[in-house]
DNA sequence: CGACATAATACCCCTTGAGTATAATTGTAA
DNA sequence: TTACAATTATACTCAAGGGGTATTATGTCG
């Protein structure tokens, strides 16, 4: 498949005919025809029905084609973004997130940085705490929002929240009858249900190491590969599971109460390389401080310990 | 530029070393060197540094890499989901949605959708409410989620619900000093931000309307494309800015408060084609009305009018 | 500085995309 | 139903360009 074809394609879904979009597409049709077809037996399904005027698209062709559509809409992007940071040689602010903070800060801090600095590309990319510290290694990655601590000298971590845990429950169960903080012992003989299944060590072992620390054994245990999943086993009353705070809002059908004990938290942690001289991260670290000092609704002091990142005092 | 030529340079990139990533791609290096001189002189900026061993990237080229990753599974994606429904003879459904039900139950009613329906290819696909009406008609879409009515007979419309409106006003402002309902005539005489500025007629005439219909006139009307900027304005105390009360939770750094009046209102509306046969749209309302009967948190009584879809009696 | 690793260049081949002419198919109107 | 207009598929040819081999140029490290 190729870049080609897809434009073909595109031209063709759009005109529902090959004759004026081998026009609009300044070549000649028969081998509009062909492409397609080549596309059509690469792909082993047919994504025109041409025994009708005007051609019509069958169901494989009306996805292909919406999607088509997006991915030349996305090099497009890519072609113009990488003439601009190369042209102007201005630089590109790369950062890696796990999923989980785009319920907090994520969004508001890259809408404010993007405003800051025009001059610099800021480019998002959501991958899992383990995975962001090799990426930041290799220059992948400038910045990371992750979960997990690490030991890698040669990355600076800050954390800047302890979020509190939350428990989701199965309506109706006994667990769900109150609302009241929960003490981790009560999940002792539980069924549990723990996310991401991959990559480990994850946000799934810091639960597991948590119940361990406190001497208390579920069950039963079901590891999931994400938290959709997790709470939907939960809906469907499988098990409990043990959520950071700000992923209450995912869903409303099942019960959630706090988690309560000594180390009940999960942190919010910045990585980035030592020695990185870029004024951006400074930037970043200065954004950031203003964000906490707003105050604002993830950082409520209900789902989180009363801390504040080191650089923010 | 072509996928092929994407692939080789995620290789070369992935390798820094031309040699192995020939090996791996299975062609000869200078072929391989002669495609990315080739993408460099399409693009007109370089992507390598190759005056050092190993090969380093420039900054374009970080992020021409991870973009061109991006894209490549994204292709990857195209083909299988256009595999699976056209081998398997399942369909597709397509929803359209205005960004705003984001806030509201449509995450939830497609994760709901694709678990009861393994069977079909569920493709989401962002657009204003004006440009849902003509996509339905083109069969590019098959069920929309906005918030305008129409007139075009060939789609129906259904009212889900008739979300109330909040004011978005700078801190520390005398209007904001209050945080009980607002009525309409309280506008008089502000400065007021509008989106989106295009298409037209939107949302930022349905809130023109209703003050006009008030017989209140704001001191001046500003447009902006899109609520972040608006909001951003907000805060910058440009003006005041009409949003759906459930766009509240996007700035905590502004203040809100409820509109007051008669139809201080915006529905959220589903359109799909009159007499579509299609099982889908029927199930599509059943998850909306199952949805509606557990009383999300999107559905506050607060932030909505008492109504129901008139098919969830 | 020299040996090795690695990328660029020169040159050739042949795959494959595009053009022209024409056949086949569909839809429509007499 | 038939004939015609519109439109897509097929046959054949040409040539651009992607890929291979041999070789040169450049950078790295002992």
């Amino acid at each position: 498949m190729d870049l080609r074809q897809l434009r073909y394609f595109v031209g063709v879904a759009r005109e529902r005919n090959f004759t004026r979009a081998a026009e609009q597409l300044n070549i000649a049709q028969p081998p509009l025809s062909r492409q397609i077809q080549a596309l059509e037996d690469e792909l082993g399904v047919a994504l025109l029905i041409r025994n009708s005027r005007p051609v019509r698209l069958t169901e494989a062709g009306r996805l292909f084609y919406e999607q088509a559509l997006q991915v030349l809409g996305r090099v497009e992007q890519m072609r113009a973004a990488t003439r601009r940071v190369g042209l102007n040689q201005n630089s590109v602010l790369s950062i890696g997130f796990v999923a989980s903070t785009l319920y907090g800060g994520l969004p508001s801090l890259v809408r404010k940085l993007r405003h800051r600095t025009p001059d610099i590309e800021i480019q998002v990319l959501e991958m899992m705490s383990v995975q962001q510290i090799p990426a930041l290694k290799e220059g992948r990655i400038d910045i990371g929002f992750g979960r997990l601590h690490h030991s890698d000298s040669g990355v600076v971590e800050i954390v800047l929240r302890e979020e509190r845990l939350t428990v989701a429950i199965p309506k109706d169960t006994p667990l769900a009858q109150d609302s009241a903080p929960l003490p981790i012992g009560a999940l002792t003989g539980q069924k549990l249900i723990v996310y991401p299944k991959e990559p480990r060590p994850g946000y799934a072992d810091q639960v597991l190491n948590l119940l361990h620390g406190h001497d208390v054994r579920p069950a039963e245990v079901q590891e999931v590969r994400e938290i959709q999943t997790a709470l939907g086993l939960v809906a469907a009353e499988t098990g409990l599971c043990v959520i950071p705070s700000s992923a209450r809002q995912m869903r409303s059908d099942v019960h959630y109460r706090l988690l309560e004990g000594e180390r009940a938290t999960s942190p919010v942690i910045l990585y980035h390389r030592v020695g990185d001289t870029s004024p951006y991260i400074d930037l970043v670290k200065e954004v950031i401080r203003e964000m906490y000092a707003e105050n604002p609704p993830w950082l409520s002091a209900e789902h989180n310990l009363p801390t504040r990142p080191s650089f923010a005092e």
